[in-house]
DNA sequence: GAAGCAGGATTGGATATCAATTTATTTGGA
DNA sequence: TCCAAATAAATTGATATCCAATCCTGCTTC
């Protein structure tokens, strides 16, 4: 279960879905060897790990990086996101798992909530929460993981290119998808889905410039307890993330070294 | 071109996947290092590779063995194999590439042209590699290299199961699936695709006894001619799920060993 | 025969070291 | 000054050796 390099795998992971660590930026192995207190090798072995999960590259003598996925491979990651999903919807009408809809309904109500209250972020999180719902009425582990592992790959997008979401149309979506369900329209609920990816993908600008990440013990080592430490605000991302951050909170918790 | 580990897990892998490394067996890290002459770094670093892709799993301060999927995890690999064929065909409505589907049709002639010369061993190899050009059909790189991993995760449970195919009746439904998608009859396609991997899976019949693995050493220096079929073919087996057996007829066994 | 203990074997990890390669710096020349 | 070659520094890939923790085995003891 646990396993030094696992756990740092997973603390790496944290910190470049939570976008404190940027695409391209350098994973040197001396670096997170003294952050996490810990040997090269150690570090080695969780570099693997990432790598192995598309979130890191390791170019050979050069040392590893935030993956940067160019946007083709960014579509390639939505469309392949679209196909899972359509596969699931496909066989969902072997299975008279009806009564699991009611999950849906009721993630729809939440995000219906918390658009109501103007709560961007938490609606944004509803609505992924959504599609994993829908993937979890399959009871299918192997299939549940391969769909977090590409939710990974998209949140790594977020950071690299800029993020603008109808949410309600999102939402809207969701619950036409569900009405379809109810109906037993499956090919209409793959067309639906496909559009409602495609709106997703719509939602992604090429950002001009790339922020640098900041430095990476700040990236692994909680900011200081009072200050938020946010990123030096210079391009528009930090317009995107005012505009993301109605109520101001954005804590993202971290496992130091133990 | 990588580094040590990297050729090591995939020649580890090659192993696992002929069949020469059965479910369950122990690869232990000085025994590896000791047969690639490297240290037990690199062989660590093979195996996380290797665990990351559901080969191999690692058992803390027990070691590492070839993975051995329950039958429950087996059908959910063939399940999300198939949603994710299933997402292919759906996309296959978005696109005009009807071009491509001469590559499908060749490959159901080489098919038809190997079951007559009665070379079953080439035609389930045809037979795999339909499914592979299926998914080429969308140039997606992101969904062909997990289509592979699913491959290789399939092909595991070739050697922990036993399995016979009706290679006449798969490449039949082969082709009726192109008819279909000639037709553009995508859901009707979805649902015989279903049918067929259904049909895939009754092939398997879980193997009361498995047979061990040979030799570390053996596995991969194959200094032996090329006779690794040592099967002892006298034991009993047992019939697959009864979700996946509603009828028990085949024309045409095969013993599906690649 | 069952419980429990000791010892061996194996894994997980640390440290030190070295070669190969990349990157940065300095020097040299037009 | 600016570009290019040569050199120095830094980083990675990998090895060997060592140590702690854990698991397995076999033996002893009751």
């Amino acid at each position: 279960m646990s396993g030094r390099s696992e756990q740092i795998a997973a603390t790496i992971c944290e910190a470049i879905l939570g976008h404190r660590l940027k695409p391209g930026a350098k994973l040197g192995e001396r670096d997170l060897a003294d952050i996490f207190r810990v040997s090269r090798i150690v570090i080695r072995q969780a570099l693997i790990r990432l790598a192995e999960d598309g979130l890191v590259t390791v170019e050979r003598n050069r040392g590893a990086f935030v993956a940067k996925p160019s946007l083709a491979e960014a579509i390639e990651v939505f469309e392949t996101l679209t196909m899972v999903e359509q596969g699931v919807i496909a066989q969902l009408g072997n299975r008279p798992r009806m009564s699991l809809l009611t999950e849906l309904r009721a993630n729809i109500e939440r995000q219906k909530a918390a658009l109501g209250q103007g709560n961007e972020q938490l609606a944004g999180e509803f609505g992924l929460e959504f599609h994993d719902l829908l993937v979890s009425l399959t009871r299918n582990r192997v299939l549940i993981e391969l769909h977090a592992q590409l939710k990974r790959r998209a949140r790594l997008l977020e950071s690299l290119y800029r993020c603008d979401f109808d949410h309600c149309q999102l939402c809207d979506e969701h619950e036409h998808l569900v009405a379809l369900f109810d109906r037993r329209q499956w090919a209409k609920a793959q067309q639906l889905l496909d559009e409602h990816y495609r709106l997703v993908a719509r939602g992604y600008r090429i950002e001009d410039e790339i922020v640098p990440s900041q430095p990476l013990h700040l990236a692994f080592n909680p900011p200081a307890p009072e200050k938020p430490a946010e990123e030096s605000a210079g391009s528009k991302t930090a317009v995107i993330a005012a505009r993301y951050r109605p109520n101001g909170k954005s804590s993202h918790r971290i496992k130091g070294d133990a």
